[in-house]
DNA sequence: TACTCCTATCTAAACGTTTCGATCATGAGC
DNA sequence: GCTCATGATCGAAACGTTTAGATAGGAGTA
């Protein structure tokens, strides 16, 4: 910029407003200075500009697991908006791990992003030690951590689920296993709540052992599941409560020589894009990840322009129950 | 930093040296200025650090697209290595738009990132111009450019698929559609060329017929496969170049009212992690997602610590077959 | 003793911007 | 003809680091 200057004659005091447009520049600087940068084939430093100005034109975004495409889908739209008004996005994995979203979120504050999208992983009290450091805004997705305020988008987990273990009873089961997210997380202890409720609603018992915890991976979910599938009364149905555990779910009833749906029927959180070409075709919760990535953008967007102390805002987004074959009506076979 | 100095009474430079380990720095002083860092909470700025080293120890990741399972699994293990060394990792999705490959790198290198790994879109020549910018050092993975004299790691895309189409003819199938990638990309081209050398090595006639483009898309590759299905000679087996397509292949199948493996047999290249749970269980190509992270991410890490000039390094890697069930063996009904 | 060589520390100049305040025409309003 | 706002430009001080070179005390050596 210096050597801009120089060449145009001016001071950089001039090329720097002419740049960014902060002050009126006569045709004639603004012909010479355009020329002198074309010539020198100058670039601005954004280091340089960011250490003056404080801003990176970077928004931090932190998800638990790049691996997951409900994350990836969400992913894709919040670059796409948030690169459309000039923002580039640093993405994070945490792993489903605390510590690491500890490290990750700390990482990207030291890069002093502008604004940070969070889906948290795990305790909510690691999470706001760390975001206390950040006087930057802040939005949540996903997941939100009850000592946090900020701006979150989020789905009616308790509802969408309810609705789909509804299905199940009125398709006549009755013992119907849950495979659970994290309870750490407010996704995990959403969805579980409206599997009780549902039971509840149905006056039909929640048995404990139903329910086992599959941490959101598929690993785990697998475990979980086997679990289910050795207990002496078989449940007739297993809900998933996200992507990646169904697969657990079905590799389990796969190896235990069972077949989805003859044998149990399967149904889970998320959907997937193949989901009605192989079979069996799974019935799930499918999220609204274009609108959920077009809000959580939106609001981090608008606190970036407009400083204004808006109070937190939390935006609630439905899933939909979509039906395809992976459940069976059930009658129960004479026992007892 | 400079209240530090201020409170532990020394100055800024001793500060420096004793947080960079650049210059030995006494006992004591390391103590003072110790509490004081603890003190202030001071945390050094990475901006001004920037500015002066001129390194961001800051990687940028250009893929072509964040929904692909392929591309996701590789980002996973090198934002877990990189991470690991010590580099934030910055990623960009172009879309498999030379256009927005072009702006998202010039995104990247006006950001000062240290280094490129970059799963090359399209066209050879925009790569090569944008990159002509960046004197830092560029890791292609996937897909390579031949104007571009870079440290690459790449699959054996035609020796992997040839293995794919032996098979298929080995059981029997004469007439093989190809769902191809886009040309513009080297794993296109190559796995292209695997096709016709089976074909070729068969004494099989290569009908262009046969071949289409599905420009590694969902999207492209069902209304490819549609063509495929309306010919008046059905081919009895359809490769698919990646996974994406072989998604738009399943449903143009379904939507024809034929099944996959009994009317038609279906491979593709990638791997799916739910491949083997759901029905057809594909027959595919894996490849070492996990090697091509290492690989690429140990490239850069190199060019980056030591700066001698060494001739670029291309490693090629084999992928593997990995045989299910949407391929059956296929005898030729009598005709003509 | 005088010389060199360490070790530990400091001073001050970068790095490439942005931005505040000053300067200085110019023309309008009175 | 005076003041005043306005528009265009500039000088120079930041922003928070790193680092080259200077300094100073002491130990080892001839």
């Amino acid at each position: 910029m210096l050597d801009v200057a120089a060449k145009a004659g001016v001071s950089t005091a001039t090329v720097s407003a002419l740049i960014n447009g902060t002050a009126p520049v006569s045709p004639e600087l603004r012909e010479r200075i355009g020329s002198a940068i074309a010539a020198i084939g100058y670039k601005r430093n954004t280091i340089a500009r960011s250490l003056k100005t404080g801003a990176t034109n970077t928004i931090g975004l932190v998800i638990a697991d790049i691996t997951n495409p409900f994350f990836t889908d969400v992913v894709a739209v919040i670059q796409d908006v948030l690169h459309r008004a000039g923002y580039a996005v640093m993405l994070c994995c945490t792993d489903e791990d605390p510590d690491q979203q500890e490290e990750q979120i700390s990482l990207l504050l030291d890069r002093m992003v502008d604004g940070l999208i969070i889906a948290p992983a795990g305790d909510d009290h690691a999470l706001e030690r760390v975001l206390k450091r950040a006087d930057i805004p802040v939005v949540l997705i996903d997941r939100i951590s009850n000592g946090i305020a900020a701006d979150a988008v989020v789905l009616d987990n308790q509802r969408a689920v309810r609705e789909a273990i509804d299905y199940l009873i009125g398709l006549g089961h009755r013992r119907i296993g849950y495979i659970s997210g994290s309870l750490d997380t407010s996704t995990g202890r959403g969805r579980l709540s409206g599997y009780r409720d549902a039971l509840e609603n149905a006056n039909l018992a929640c048995e404990e052992d139903l329910v086992r915890i599959g941490n959101f991976r598929e690993r785990d979910a697998y475990n979980a599941a086997m679990q289910l599938l050795v207990l002496p009364d078989l449940p007739s149905a297993i809900f998933s409560a996200n992507n990646l555990m169904v697969i657990g779910v079905m590799k389990a009833i796969r190896d235990m020589g069972l077949r989805c749906p003859e044998d149990i029927s399967v149904s889970s959180f998320d959907d997937f894009p193949w989901a009605d070409v192989f079979q069996p075709n799974l019935t799930t919760i499918a999220q609204p990840v274009q609108a959920i990535g077009e809000h959580a953008s939106q609001l981090i967007l608008d606190r970036l322009s407009n400083r204004a102390e808006r109070p937190p805002r939390q935006i609630v987004l439905a899933g939909r129950l979509t039906i395809r074959e992976s459940c069976r009506p059930f009658s129960r076979p004479d026992k007892n």
